[in-house]
DNA sequence: CGGATCGTGCGTCACCAAGG
DNA sequence: CCTTGGTGACGCACGATCCG
């Protein structure tokens, strides 16, 4: 969804280094496969390489929405435990009230 | 109404830890 | 070692709300 498709490799971060494999397939790699029994072509590396990359991907995607459930999960969890705990202070505050007033009425 | 700001979800990258 | 999965951080898109 949205990021209108087009393979533009999201270099928008500067710095990003590591990856993008450059496609050797460009330039280079045109260089008509000398050794007859040589084995995988540059073309076909390249197209390894980046059917490899399109799987990490989807992966990570995955990974990552995955990711974002648990924690949301997780955090709910969070707020509920607080709601309770909340309520159970109330509560013992309230019987720390009454017992006080229990003792103090027998003192005198 | 239209621009500014905010909140949210997404995809990607980089990094780390665990496992083979 | 290398591979793989989980996650923090970043930037982007988009809808909602606010305000002049």
């Amino acid at each position: 969804m949205a990021v209108t498709g087009d393979e533009t490799e999201s270099a928008t971060t500067g710095g990003m280094s590591g990856y993008q494999m450059s496609s050797p397939a460009s330039g280079l790699s045109q260089v008509m496969d000398s050794s007859p029994d040589s084995l995988p072509s540059p073309q076909l590396l390249a197209e390894e390489a980046s059917r490899k990359r399109e799987l990490r991907l989807m992966k990570n995607r995955e990974a990552a929405r995955e990711c974002r459930r648990k924690k949301k999960e997780y955090v709910k969890c969070l707020e509920n435990r607080v709601a309770v705990l909340e309520k159970q202070n109330k509560t013992l505050i309230e019987e720390l009230k009454a017992l006080k007033d229990i003792y103090c009425c027998k003192n005198e």
